[in-house]
RNA sequence: GUGGGUGUAGCUCAGUUGGUAGAGCACUUGGUUGUGGCCCAAGUGGCCGAGGGUUCAAGUCCCUUCACUCACCCCA
């Protein structure tokens, strides 16, 4: 009989892995708070048009990577992609924005796209996302790299570099678009590889970042979005850099840094590594001030990122696994029930702690106590019973020192 | 969606010109009375990813398929 597999892409996380998520996680819920963040929980499951009206329906992300599905009574939807667009429909739904005043949010989970598995990229993969509402200023922007910068700092993660860039605004990155494709158009034909000339119309910017070598060379001479940013822009995008240079932050200006979602503008920008494969973008995000209005809220503008939980595991110290305070050892048959009852009052004490359930030679329950790497061996057997006893012993590496007593069961906690 | 690589014991891998499977680690049990780690001994454990073909004979050769993996693409 064929045994049930899980699906392609998707992964059962446990051991050191699930451990290193419970660290990411903690330090979310410790760390964005200080900064003023509050947790916010998203159905995964939202109304396909949700999707389509924010990501865009040109990207490949809609375009074929989402698991988008009818349900019973044939309205589809859509398991989400990426959270920023459920925030942003609770933040409008919930009618969270108040008068005059900020709105910090974060979330995470699992996300779902339809790509082919690699290194760093699963069609179950799980994000951190961080969100400001209501903050036009480059002060909002500046503050959101360095939360997400220190961070990836307290988990441990070094070797990383930052990418900024600004995209323009409604007014000017269209005018910045049409130089661009005018750009490409000015080219031989047939020079920029295949790819790119799909890719010249519906996505130009992305051409800056093609890494066939030809296109790379062509695109050196490509205008620059730095070039063509409005006054108001230019202007947000240099604050931005100011605060993060007081700051102490170290940062590289890509003016090549392109964003696949269509919503982003202004300031974005990315964690990178070197160190995880071809999939090096750790973090990534931006300002995105026309989403809100986009999908009928207010005229509010936003900011945030996204954190690869998976990516930054790769990147994150092996964890030293936990260890029990005891282990205990049943040696006789009716010492099972004893032993189950010391360990319930260890544990309600606050000891962690491991209990055989059936009874074993004193030799073959020494070695598991030992490969249960518990600080101490409590021992339960006939003499024990008899005398309300355990005998206690150190399982440290002193050698020599064989430290082992058998003291009165009641007072245990006394000796451990 | 396109390429490349890999599927043999729980894990890491050997397997010679085709002759019905091996190592190390792990696991279990021992090395006299109720004491772990080190050492020694024995033992458990494999439809050699699946299906078909060639052959007296296939882990080994051929075809198909599935899975995993890396990269393109895309993105966190």
């Amino acid at each position: 009989m064929d045994r049930i597999q899980k699906i392609k892409g998707f992964a059962d996380i446990f051991g050191i892995e699930a451990s290193k998520f419970v660290t990411i996680e903690t330090a979310a819920r410790t760390i964005f708070p200080r900064y003023g963040f509050e947790e916010l929980r998203l159905p995964l499951l939202e109304k396909t048009e949700l999707f389509a009206k924010s990501i865009g329906e040109e990207t490949d992300v809609v375009g074929k990577e989402m698991y988008t599905f009818p349900d019973r009574k044939n309205r589809s939807l859509t398991m989400r992609p990426e959270a920023t667009a459920g925030m942003c429909r609770a933040f409008i739904e919930n009618k969270m924005h108040k008068q005059g005043k900020v709105s910090k949010l974060f979330t995470f989970g699992p996300m779902f796209r339809y790509e082919r598995p690699q290194k760093g990229r699963m069609r179950q993969f799980h994000q951190l996302d961080v969100e400001i509402f209501a903050a036009p200023e480059p002060a909002a922007d500046a503050e959101l790299i360095l939360m997400l910068t220190s961070f990836l700092e307290q988990l441990g993660l070094k070797n990383l570099s930052v990418e900024l860039n600004s995209l323009g605004c409604a007014k000017c990155r269209p005018l910045y678009r049409k130089a661009l494709v005018d750009f490409y158009n000015s080219l031989a034909t047939d020079s920029l590889c295949a790819d790119c000339s799909r890719r010249k119309e519906s996505n130009p910017l992305r051409v800056l970042d093609c890494k066939v070598p030809e296109c790379k060379e062509l695109v050196q001479n490509a205008p620059l979005v730095t070039e063509h940013l409005c006054t108001e822009c230019q202007e947000h995008f240099i604050q931005v850099q100011n605060i993060l240079s007081v700051a102490g932050l170290k940062y590289t200006l890509n003016p090549r840094l392109v964003r696949g979602l269509d919503y982003y503008q202004r300031t974005t920008f990315e964690v990178v590594s070197g160190d995880i494969g071809a999939q090096s973008s750790v973090a990534g995000g931006g300002r995105y001030d026309g989403l809100i209005k986009t999908l009928g809220g207010g005229d509010i503008c936003a900011t945030g990122f996204a954190i690869g939980m998976e990516r930054i595991a790769l990147l994150m110290d092996e964890l030293e696994p936990q260890t029990p305070d005891f282990y205990i050892a049943v040696v006789d048959d009716n010492a099972v029930e004893p032993a189950l009852l010391l360990a319930q009052t260890l544990r309600a004490a606050g000891k962690s702690g491991i209990c055989d359930f059936v009874k074993g030679s004193m030799k073959s329950r020494m070695r598991a106590a030992d490969k249960s790497g518990a600080e101490y061996a409590l021992i339960l057997g006939n003499d024990e019973i008899a005398n309300n006893t355990v005998t206690l012993k150190y399982m440290g590496k002193t050698g020599d020192a064989q430290e082992q007593q058998t003291v009165d069961r009641n007072k245990i906690l006394e000796f451990m």
